[in-house]
DNA sequence: AGTGGTTTTGACAATCATTCTCACTCGGGC
DNA sequence: GCCCGAGTGAGAATGATTGTCAAAACCACT
């Protein structure tokens, strides 16, 4: 198994930094207009192989809106769960121990194995409107 | 506001039925294609209609696989979670009263209203190889 | 059973995020 | 500086989902 030689190419800096930078989830579309529009001529496709890397090495984390787009962010630490204002879209991320557990368990008991889970929870935060 | 009158079309029911004598989560295209094949003329319109309305109503789970496709299955009984075997589909409907009471005082805790959530544990169960 | 007004349907076009293609470019070991 | 394969990018292709709108079906009322 030759290990594939991992480039440093302008274009994938760009898209970890833009991300590193930003605050919350953000589509591939969007990251894409954001760096063009910042003056850094980018690929869309560059962008979804970035991302697809990215996500692939654990270095970002990546969930699916409501209308089934992917979004994208930096996430340093280990595993952890999101809370999403579906108005504004601030993230706040949380750990929950227990339910990591909850989750073994319950997998333990069904006899099932080499298991990963996702939990989301989204709501309206306190500085927005109904 | 008057109330929209709903009727019962043979379309609907054909699609609720599928539904309910099929055991795993299921997409909308499948779902087209075994209710034609099965003499079941519909469009595939009506089939994306009637599962977003059987879904709003709550009749029906829907979630999304990693590809981005939708599916639906018929859940009877209230809120619950899922464990999904990532080779057969295979799917086992679990609760946890305590993730619903963690989840809602993160939530509390973190000022976020009117909140939903929802979790899915993936895995390969005891019958399909590694 | 017939009729009317409205909802629902369905074939097809349109949309839109994502992936594919493939010729071209560039990073970096020599 | 040279080479060559990994990386890029413009545009085409894909594929699920949604929109369109005329035609069909449903139901209340006679």
């Amino acid at each position: 198994m030759v290990q594939t030689p991992k480039r440093l190419t302008r274009q994938q800096s760009a898209v970890a930094e833009a991300l590193r930078s930003g605050e919350d989830f953000t589509s591939a579309q969007d990251l894409h207009a954001r760096l063009r529009s910042s003056g850094n001529p980018i690929g869309l496709a560059t962008v979804y192989r970035t991302l697809q890397t990215l996500a692939g090495d654990g270095d970002v984390d990546v969930l699916r809106t409501d209308d089934g787009e992917s979004v994208y962010r930096h996430c340093s630490t280990g595993h952890h769960h999101h809370l999403v204002c579906r108005a504004c879209g601030k993230t706040v991320e949380v750990e929950g121990p227990m339910v990591e557990k909850w989750a073994d368990k319950i997998s333990a008991q069904n006899g099932f194995r080499d298991v990963r889970h996702t939990l989301e929870i989204i709501g309206t935060c306190s500085e927005c409107p109904a």
